[in-house]
DNA sequence: GCCAAAACTGCAACTATATTGCAATTCACA
DNA sequence: TGTGAATTGCAATATAGTTGCAGTTTTGGC
């Protein structure tokens, strides 16, 4: 994709979920959609370059995404959080990660996923349900 | 069970470990036996009363228990680490956790569990899968 | 295109959480 | 009981995320 459809692609997506097209948010957008996996502020941060926003506008527009489910936080070892898009769950399940206990990747495992939890006891309401797993990637083991 | 009492399980379950009965590990460890959930440095801190280590000391051991397998990290919404002892999970999977967007409190799913996640690629070794749910509790919900 | 209101941004200060270095203390075990 | 190894406390430091506020950009109506 040209950096011009995808500056397109950013743009429709903002506007659909009721988002300004700010510079800010159309790049760190940009960034989620080519990424492969959930990326921390730090490695956003790295990756916009030059144009990057202001630290706090990177936190306070991945906090304003994930509020209307855009973007969501994905909880993994590292101490930092980490963002990815949602278009890759369902409703209420994740896709599962996979996090190499050696090398620190993190890879989205698109392709598998697991069964809903049954059984919860009475009263308890599912909004979303991850998967994380720790273990060694294919070039670590 | 008694205090003496647990007090003895904490001993007996460090020497098992090869760790030292240290006053400071044996309460930690105490603390984490009569929880039924998860609990961060400053829950644990704060359960431990006026005996307590200091926070550094409590880290360091948290560590130690960590990598020997004695405890083990959640990882959840929280920006701090929940610590919970590893006696509930199997080799390779650790009980479903449940947290409540609304009122924030953790529940440990015990009684549930998923299957381990299949088909993955070649090379990829799973050392521990987590689940991790987002929902309402049955006072919340 | 121009304007006002709303949304967004940058900077500085701040809070929360975890780590490191090092000297002092405690522990296991002979 | 004495000794080396393990553990601890304290102070300093590092890392991650938040808040307040003034200035800028964006939008939507004219
Ligand atoms: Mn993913
Ligand atoms: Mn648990
Ligand atoms: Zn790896
Ligand atoms: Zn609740």
């Amino acid at each position: 994709m040209t950096n011009s459809n995808l500056t397109t692609k950013a743009e429709e997506i903002l506007k659909a979920a009721k988002f300004n097209c700010t510079k800010a948010q159309v790049l760190l957008l940009k960034e989620l959609l080519i990424s492969d996996k959930p990326l921390s502020r730090e490695e956003l941060i790295q990756h916009m370059g030059q144009k990057c926003p202001d630290t706090v506008t990177v936190y306070r527009i991945l906090e304003r995404f994930c509020e209307r489910g855009l973007v969501h936080k994905v909880y993994l070892q590292s101490r930092a959080w980490k963002y990815e898009l949602g278009h890759n769950c369902t409703t209420k399940q994740c896709h599962p990660h996979f996090t190499c206990s050696d090398c620190g990747e993190t890879f989205c495992l698109t392709g598998s996923s697991l069964p809903l939890i049954k059984d919860l006891k009475k009263g308890f309401v599912i909004h979303r349900q991850q998967v994380n797993i720790d273990g060694l990637c294919p070039a670590c083991s």
